[in-house]
DNA sequence: GCCGTAAAGCGAATTACATTCGCTATTGAC
DNA sequence: GTCAATAGCGAATGTAATTCGCTTTACGGC
């Protein structure tokens, strides 16, 4: 063997494209730019990264893991089924995927550009879906099993929507109304399957767990 | 006045970019190639369109329109709740959002790269979801007004992360995943929202006109 | 400590595109 | 028939990702 790749030299590369993507989003961070930020030339970026869709992933990959777990500690620290969801929701959609700083917004930009060529692991997605499937399913024990996969995947497809749309609006409005939605969405839907088991003479349902 | 623009040229480029976006997406398709195909020069392009991104919207705009209206032709012609629901989340999502001919992806595409000075008007965006409740307020007449609105915005997401996901995905089975998980949720929250009209004995509900 | 070598590092291409410029040719209005 | 606006176009321009070829460095064996 002969030389070898510097440690610091990848942390710096990878800080500053941290740096730059959350600032500028996928499209607006030059490789150029980053190499600049971390102190050497854009071509010696190829030598710890395969392409800028890579950069992208290994910044955006710890990132989300991060803030799935948080959510799942603040998730598990609320009393209710009701504020076990409100938080799972909240979090997910405005808090990571209409994340201010622009992440998701820079992933988005890359799956959307990315070509055919470029691999991507679907690993992080199906890691998330399980992720928030645990969360759902920890607050609703008695659900329907298929009824709460189907759950997980909507609330997916929603994080998805909202990150995609992240590039129109000027306002973040927007976000508390597919909050508002999704939750008024899921109450329903928990008011239904749990109706069997609890149901006043009104036939409205409760939990056992008011907010 | 003088020279006027040609509706002949104008037509020419506008069916090479729907035809070229149909085949390689937006990002591959290049303005060069458009112009060949027009038969005209590349900077002539930019006499009948001020950007790439606006010929996008330009194709994209009527398609969805037509697709949309013929969805709700078929809706409308479909006899029971259940079926109305079912052909309407299937058209959107598998049928339009998931169009193998890459139209979605083409908007997804061009969207993501939007720049913040690309004006795009959200006018489209808001007559496909109000078409949408229509649709669904239509199949529903008696639920919740805000619970109809939530529905069709939470499919309005749906649809762009089925959008989205058509870049990552080889096989179309994801899309039947989704199209079943909506329609889950969907049924139960019907059930929910009838269940204090028509409630029978075991505390499910069911609806007066079965699929 | 010295040497050979694989690989880091880098400046200069290369390639690919969207978009603009300056010029010529056309055509509609008078 | 003349004028003038503008369609049409070939050649820039500017930007960015990625590659190339060369130089320099530093690890492993001796």
């Amino acid at each position: 063997m002969a030389r070898v790749k510097s440690e610091k030299m990848f942390e710096n590369i990878t800080l500053a494209a941290e740096s730059l993507f959350e600032e500028h989003g996928y499209i607006g961070t030059t490789i150029s730019r980053i190499a600049k930020e971390a102190g050497t030339a854009p071509s010696n970026v190829y030598v710890y990264y395969p392409s800028k869709i890579e950069i992208a992933f290994a910044v955006f990959d710890p990132w989300l893991r991060a803030r799935i777990t948080e959510l799942e500690e603040r998730v598990a620290g609320c009393a209710g089924v009701r504020e076990q969801l409100t938080t799972l929701v909240e979090g997910l959609l405005r808090d990571i995927a209409g994340d201010e700083t622009g992440r998701t917004l820079t992933l988005v930009q890359a799956l959307a550009t990315a070509g055919k060529t470029d691999e991507y692991s679907p690993a992080l997605l199906h890691w998330t879906e399980e992720r928030i499937l645990g969360m759902i399913a920890r607050a609703l024990p008695d659900g329907d099993p298929d009824l709460l996969r189907s759950l997980a995947h909507v609330l997916m497809l929603a994080f998805d929507g909202v990150a995609l749309r992240q590039n129109l609006r000027r306002s973040n409005e927007g976000e508390d109304y597919v909050v508002h939605s999704i939750l008024n969405l899921l109450f329903f839907t928990l008011t239904a399957s749990r109706a069997p088991v609890q149901r006043n003479a009104a036939g409205t349902a409760r939990t056992d767990d008011r907010s």
